[in-house]
DNA sequence: TTGTTAAAGTGAACGGTGTAAACATAGGGT
DNA sequence: ACCCTATGTTTACACCGTTCACTTTAACAA
């Protein structure tokens, strides 16, 4: 069982590696603009520097930790996003929207979240994202040919919006991003099947 | 004057700060996936740590010097890539190919010059990619309002695209990247001027 | 030539970091 | 009751960015 809050009362003996990831996550939500330190995490926690390596290995295994941790978040609230709006290809514009939106209410857990070094190909356990990414161009993209393509661009465009905006690149600005990721402009050929909800 | 390299025999005493850009975008280039440390650096260049604050207030400051060595790198490339492909829309798509290979080509350095923090108002002093980036799509656009969204979405899936491919989100791949980027499915309504060579 | 002055470089030190090694302390199963 | 294993702690090391007080150097004025 993996008990998901309630934070009190137990990792003092207990669950510490739960406690520090949960720690962390706080942390990175400050826009401190900084990551928190191993041995300020563990001061919070109230142990040792070294009990950390008790449960990572690495600074950067719980720095993966915390990373996994934003990308659950992130693909559950583009799930959410993409249903609200109903689905069909409004949903796979919210998707895009509910990305960069992610991005910049957690700019430091979004920076952390892709910086950890990856394999290419080893596939992710836990992307939900990739998930819904994959499954609406199938349903949007004329041919599956085009749809990996689609995937990768729709990726790189909400990526990259978000990525400049964090970098003070471009003005964090609602209306803007609306534009950008106007898909009807963006990807044309779509457009046969219709997706209405009565 | 600024004399522009010939490395030897000047800095010991003389030109420190040049040396210490100098040496540091060479480390920069290196696929070590680790920015220098300043302490580094200084060794390198065979002065004390302290000697550094002499020339730059920060270290900060100092990787700012860099980040803007890059992106003047950056920018000529993406200027050459257009002029090679002789200018108009074959250019165009050119500069965005050069984006990604610069990027790909000097991972560290270019992370470094994204994240380096910007005031996004104050207009940058030297950044002639950003220049051309507007020329070109205004000279593609139908009308100048959609110009300015075209090019922060050409700037963007760029830019995507690059990190993605850094980050090991995405397959390193020459092919992959010219389906990406071809402009002609992404902006369609581009099309109507000509750019032949005779 | 000499003397003063400001720029440029040095050394020691401080607090911070990630990590290794040796040691301590439970708690649970036989 | 024992020992073992999981989980902590202490101490220590090398590195980092930065500060402070200091020395050296070069240039310019007299």
């Amino acid at each position: 069982m993996v008990t998901v809050s309630t934070s009190s009362e137990a990792y003092h003996h207990g669950n510490l590696r739960e406690a520090l990831v949960l720690e962390g996550l706080r942390a990175l939500e400050g826009p401190d603009g900084k990551a928190p330190s191993l041995r300020e995490l563990s001061r919070k926690v109230g142990v040792s520097p070294t009990a950390v390596y008790r449960h990572f290995p690495d600074k950067q295994a719980l720095d993966q930790a915390l990373a996994r941790e934003g990308l659950k978040m992130l693909g559950s609230e583009q799930a959410a996003a993409a249903q609200k709006a109903g689905g069909g290809a409004a949903g796979f514009a919210e998707t895009g929207r509910a990305y960069v939106r992610f991005a910049l209410a957690h700019p430091v857990l979004f920076r952390l979240m892709f910086t950890q070094g990856k394999p290419v190909d080893k596939a992710e356990p836990v992307d939900e994202a990739r998930a819904l990414l994959i499954a609406n161009t199938r349903a949007l993209a004329s041919n599956p040919e085009r749809a990996e393509t689609l995937a990768l661009q729709a990726w790189s465009i909400a990526h990259g919006i978000a990525m400049l905006m964090l970098d003070g690149r471009i003005p964090v600005d609602d209306a803007l991003i609306d534009r950008m990721l106007d898909t009807k402009s963006l990807f044309p050929d779509q457009g046969s099947k219709s997706e209405e909800s009565p």
